[in-house]
DNA sequence: ACGCTGGTTGAGAACGATTGTCAAACTGGG
DNA sequence: CCCAGTTTGACAATCGTTCTCAACCAGCGT
């Protein structure tokens, strides 16, 4: 085989409206809703479609190069991360957020599901509170 | 003062409708929508309105009879619960749960709060996997 | 440079979960 | 049995998110 492209070719085109979303990601700390990214984008000056820009999020989650959660209303909030696996401290009231890890909580959850033989796991772990700023 | 009612009295009623809702809670032990436990309801001849059951179990949760968590779509999904602190261990299959405690998990959380100045704390913390009989 | 092919986009409709509205029904106390 | 405050239900309204589909654009061979 003469080198036949292994790889399925995601095609992942660098196109003006991805450049947007990764300009507005870059420009904030704190975890945002996909309308307030939006919002920003638009403030910048850029035009990107709503669809677009869930679409965008969507994909980069999906690359792991930015955080998915969801805030207590269930709404989807993202932002950039860091690419070793973290928690975040999230102040509920201006949404300042401290990325933190916890070696004993990994091997706490592992040990869990083994001990009741579940396989393959995964967790979430959001610490709501609020911020020295904002008491 | 002669026990002049300090409380608000929140007159919680005991209606069919609760009832119903109660019941359904007790007929499963896994996380359900609120869709699939009016649906439950209505199985069971009772006659429920959706929005009822949604104030019902907002109630319970207030008053933390029921466990209400969101699944990946963010969708909530409740069940009833033991009234300690504790966290599930959920299959992503079948939606088998097994409550677990971790007093560190909880111990860490609030150092790891206190130690960036963070104050009234809460946390979120779930785990997903494939349980044994569905592996 | 030109045209083709398939990924990408945007506007708006569609969707699905959840909440709000408000008049009618119900509950417990007096 | 009456009254005042709760609770309910049918349905409209929200709101975040996804779908639809025609127009558009990027990369590639010629």
């Amino acid at each position: 085989m003469t080198s036949t492209d292994p790889t399925p070719r995601p095609a992942v085109r660098p196109t003006r409206q991805r450049r947007a979303v990764a300009a507005a990601l870059a420009g904030f700390d704190d975890f945002r809703s996909a309308q307030e990214i939006h919002d920003l984008i638009s403030q910048q000056g850029e035009s990107v479609g709503l669809a677009t820009v869930y679409r965008t999020l969507a994909t980069l989650a999906d690359a792991g190069e930015v955080d998915m959660l969801r805030n207590e209303d269930g709404e989807a909030i993202w932002r950039s991360c860091s690419d070793t696996h973290h928690h975040h401290l999230v102040c509920r009231t201006c949404g300042a957020t401290v990325e933190v890890e916890g070696p004993a909580v990994e091997r706490w959850t592992s040990a869990i599901a083994t001990e009741h033989g579940y396989a393959d796991i995964s967790h979430t772990l959001e610490i709501f509170g609020t911020c020295p700023a904002c008491r």
